[in-house]
RNA sequence: UGUCCCGUUGUGUAAUGGUAGCACAGAUGGUUUUGGUCCAUCUAGUCCGGGUUCGAAUCCUGGCGGGACAACCA
């Protein structure tokens, strides 16, 4: 495998429990010392950040171990599968920063082979077609207390079973009249080795095979011999498959019936991502989406890849992320801080600084030529030379953030106000000698005086202040719009609470659109995703709809602020 | 009242019979033309009880607590 992934931006981490599983079958010789893992999603949603987790962990032993990575689209279930997910879920992984062996595969690809195996199953006498309807088959199959009883239909013959099953594939019947079912024991205290469903009739088109079928294979009569296929050596999942485990296994030694083989899948389940303050699941996501909740999958506010993408997270920050937080088998909840520390770490040492005034009010600098316009000279980015240098106007009006001013300021307060001296970035001091309010009581204009000597650079007048601002050149100010966003729920769980929706926890405030904002002339002609520091504000980035007559940025994550969590 | 999995600072994660470490979060101080970055310091942990051992987070055992499993979903 290689790609960008194999660059390691961050030190590789290979101490968790499953690399140290691996070593072992390779100490063992298992295998024939080959390893290929697999990515397998079902494409029916978007991929999230959980999602990530398990790629980065994949394609990451793949890469450690100089071995591939299938990708594999799990696609058993045409009632909710599309290609737009298919898509958006190879654009993300790539987007991470990884590629897949060979083409992408897909379980439907495997359909017949399936068929010719459940026929066999059939023929052992191991697998039957029931005629239950769901209902009856729930109540049948007991709890995970108490046994379940056998179907009624459990003991036909090989040949009425073999007959009907070929029926069902020829479209003899509607949907939900009959079932293909595996014959292994209704008292099993695991719930799925009671005669689990192996096909199911679905006269439904499918995104890859059509009209072709009209039965379609269960999960579980497909996951395991996929993998068997493609010579997965390690199948590595979440918890929650790990009782599917025993299963997986008994369908493979009916069909492989005691032959040994030189690759056979191994399972080792790890436990999944849960991040504070957002929901996790394609199903719950998808109803965020169908309900206009959220712009769409990408919306900023969004756990998803994509959202993430927009909202300006490189992929080093997600793998940096995903590095972090690790790989075991105990519950976890991660805060969603480490997330954002992953993103400024990455963005900090990478992100060009800019001045970007959000809300501005206007300072004249009283004293400064009417008409003159300095070139100021500031550097891109402190953390890497290498970025050099640019220059920026400055003239006798300018913007300045109206958080940045206070008419009767507490002592610790750096910025502005009356009498009051601050450094301009990359400009001069300037002292405040007046303001002006409007009708409202609102700050509208504030006088200053400059003193010429404090130029950036040359300052000889040996003043000191404690604060500086960034600022704007009101005439040669762009417009833009910038939208800021809070978490989406306002509760840690949203979906933890038994009696309650998820959708109550909702944060009527995850979005604030800012339309008057006064960038430098810098940032006209951006391009869409391109990563920026608003200096002393937070990490932006260009909205994948922005455009030079109208700019629009969203806010990745704020930078750190000891003044405002001082202030709380 | 079943089977399986899991309990290490607030949150994650190491230590695989031998000094409980790292990161995030939090606190304090220093540097700073970003109240950013960076640097330094601090806070805080092996669920509980018994056993084995020279020695236990680790092995055994009994509790307690949490999670998964009863879709013609994956």
């Amino acid at each position: 495998m290689s790609n960008e992934a194999s660059k390691p931006d961050i030190e590789e981490v290979k101490s968790n429990f499953i690399y140290q599983e691996i070593d072992k079958d390779l100490a063992e010789g298992k295998n024939e010392g080959k390893i290929l893992t697999r990515f397998p999603p079902e494409p029916n949603g978007y991929l999230h950040i959980g999602h990530a987790k398990s790629i980065c962990l994949n394609f990451g032993i793949a890469r450690h171990y100089k071995a591939g990575c299938n990708l594999r689209f799990d696609d058993t279930n045409p009632t909710k599968e599309e290609v737009e997910y298919v898509d958006s879920i190879q654009e993300d992984i790539q987007w991470l920063g990884f590629e897949w062996e060979g083409e992408p595969k897909y379980a439907s690809d495997y359909f017949e082979q399936l068929y010719e195996w459940a026929v066999l199953l059939i023929q052992k006498g191991k697998a039957y077609v029931c005629e239950l309807s769901p209902e009856a088959i729930a109540t049948q199959k007991g709890t995970p207390t108490t046994p379940g009883k056998e179907s009624p239909y459990r003991n036909r013959s090989v040949e009425e079973n073999l007959d009907l099953f070929a029926r069902m594939r020829a479209g003899e019947f509607k949907d939900g009249e009959k079932i293909l079912r595996a014959k292994i024991d209704m008292a099993s205290p695991n719930m799925h080795m009671r005669d689990p469903l192996m096909y199911r009739i679905l006269h439904r088109h499918h995104h890859r095979s059509g009209d072709q079928w009209c039965i379609y294979p269960m999960y579980d009569f497909t996951h395991g011999q996929s993998d068997y296929l493609e010579g997965i050596t390690h199948s590595v999942c979440t918890l929650e498959f790990e009782v599917h485990r025993p299963l997986y296994n008994w369908f493979l030694d009916q069909i492989l019936d005691g032959e040994a083989v030189p690759v056979r899948p191994r399972q080792i389940e790890f436990a999944r991502l849960n991040l504070n303050y957002t929901v996790m699941s394609k199903r719950k996501l998808l109803e965020l989406v169908q309900k206009d909740i959220v712009s769409g999958w990408d919306d900023p506010r969004m756990p998803t890849i994509s959202g993430l993408r927009r909202r300006g997270y490189t992929p080093e920050s997600i793998r940096m992320f995903a590095d972090k937080v690790g790989v075991a088998r105990r519950d976890n909840g991660i805060d969603i801080a480490l997330l954002e520390y992953c993103v400024r770490e990455d963005l900090n040492k990478k992100a060009m600084r800019v001045n970007a005034v959000l809300n501005p009010v206007k300072l004249i600098i009283t004293n400064y030529p009417e008409d003159q316009v300095e070139m100021m000279e500031t550097v891109n980015n402190p953390e890497d030379e290498s970025m050099g240098n640019r220059t920026i106007p400055f003239s006798r009006e300018i913007y300045i953030e109206q958080d940045d001013f206070m008419e009767d300021a507490p002592k610790k307060f750096f910025r502005l106000g009356p009498g009051r001296e601050v450094r301009l970035k990359s400009a001069y001091i300037i002292k405040c000698e007046d303001f002006k309010k409007d009708a409202d009581g609102n700050v509208s204009e504030i006088y200053c005086t400059y003193y010429p000597e404090s130029r950036s650079g040359s300052d000889t007048s040996g003043l000191k202040v404690k604060g500086t601002l960034h600022w704007v050149s009101a005439k040669h100010a762009v417009d833009a719009e910038v939208r800021l966003y809070d978490r989406l729920f306002m509760d840690e769980e949203p979906d933890g609470h038994k009696d309650k929706d998820f959708k109550e926890f909702l944060n009527p405030e995850s979005l604030t659109i800012l339309s008057n904002c006064k960038l430098e002339p810098f940032l006209a002609d951006v391009q869409p995703l391109d990563n920026f520091q608003f200096q002393r504000l937070g990490y932006f980035a260009a909205d994948k709809a922005s455009k030079p007559d109208h700019l629009i940025f969203n806010k990745t994550v704020g930078l750190r602020d000891s003044w405002a969590k001082a202030n709380k």
